[in-house]
DNA sequence: GCAAATTACTCAACATGTTGAGTATTAATC
DNA sequence: GATTAATACTCAACATGTTGAGTAATTTGC
């Protein structure tokens, strides 16, 4: 699961070249998955070494020639294979999460300028997401049957950030109440402990949920 | 922004030996941060290497010793540098999102089975989170502010499945309705154009917002 | 028409994350 | 007490993503 397989599907629709592929996939794929320009390129030139997809140089004198990428018939059942199997669940290694969660090692007035930060990007990516929904809604229903999969994934961009600024209010108010104490790594553990936690089901995890008592833990912390 | 940083703040609460921070990360950055074990060990390595982290070797006879690690100076300098320091805002790579952007490409029935197995997935997380949340809202508020950011954290958790799976039901209806059709990457162009695109709002992109017109792309797609 | 900036790329080094195999020690089974 | 399984790690190869530098044509400013 990678950029492999999305330009793989970006080119399910048709074949193009070089720049106009990442220009494209920018506005295509651009709030669904993030590339940059050089991971692009390199990617297609792979795919098309591992005989996925059928490159044609077309001359574009004086310029350099244009690499027109199409899938032949191995690449568009790689594309089918990875539609058709499932994807294990996506990871959310969110750093600011990290931040939250740990507000007690940090000053709060830092945390909350950052929160700030965010809360204006948000805001900026809901107007622009709005707007865009409202393009979508003025298409007459045939011309939007042709986009359904591109609107639901507006709409999905829509609610994540509804719900982040609602959450991000919440955390304003706590930071701004200053409702927090020192933890040490074993205050941590021994609460933890006492939750009886059955695991987060993690599909792809190798950790079973088998647990045990924490009690032969060395004191370590300071 | 990796694994490391998050080590460091793991650690900024008190050191730890080897396989200890690995349950004991598992269990407070679990649904935070994935890493596997063999990261983990890798970058405590690393982090000692580079003087970030004292490590102390335990004898712990007849087993192998244990290395507790600890932050030194230097190490929590560089956690207060990463916690003071603005973070990119996070990328979204959804592979999910990229099937249903596609969905004309796709079998609508194994689109919605792989739904319907992420909507058990969801679901059951939801249940995990509740009986979590129940946990803390059960706490005397002087150990609840003692582990607030934690709690909220948790809270976002809630939201996101929340949320995601109030979609679900959206993507679920318009797949059981079967209301699209077969797309070019000519359609998507020509009507991409019409948006008049902005672009959304990218702080770690080096696209700038300048547009114009697509009519010298060259007609490739099929 | 020359220099500087922009566009359209390519290359290479590196950071980060994943996978699978391997190795001791301890515990469980026969 | 030998065999097997589980625990607690280590190592190495590789996949994926990021960064910065470089190059050649094309446009822009003087």
């Amino acid at each position: 699961m990678s950029l492999r397989h999305v330009l793989l599907v970006y080119l399910g629709s048709g074949g193009a070249a070089g720049y106009d592929i990442v220009k494209g996939f920018q506005h295509t794929y651009g709030y669904l998955w993030n590339a940059s320009f050089q991971q692009i390129y390199r990617d297609l030139g792979k795919l098309h070494e591992e005989g996925l997809l059928d490159c044609e140089t077309v001359d574009n004198a004086p310029r350099p020639p244009r690499k027109v990428y199409r899938l032949n018939q191995a690449g568009w059942q790689a594309m089918q294979a990875w539609l058709a199997k499932p994807l294990p669940v996506p990871r959310l290694n969110d750093g600011f999460m990290v931040k939250v969660a740990s507000m007690h090692l940090q000053d709060p007035d830092v945390l909350a300028t950052e929160l700030n930060q965010l809360r204006d990007h948000y805001r900026q990516t809901l107007e622009y997401l709005y707007r865009k929904r409202a393009v979508f809604e003025s298409l007459p229903d045939t011309v939007l049957e042709k986009f359904m999969g591109v609107f639901l994934t507006l709409k999905r961009g829509i609610r994540l950030a509804e719900t982040w600024l609602e959450w991000a209010d919440e955390v304003a108010k706590v930071l701004a109440e200053r409702k927090w104490q020192h933890v040490t790594l074993d205050d941590v553990h021994l609460f933890l402990d006492t939750l009886q936690d059955d695991g987060l089901p993690q599909p792809h995890s190798d950790s079973k949920p088998a647990r045990k008592k924490a009690a032969s833990r060395k004191k370590t912390a300071d």
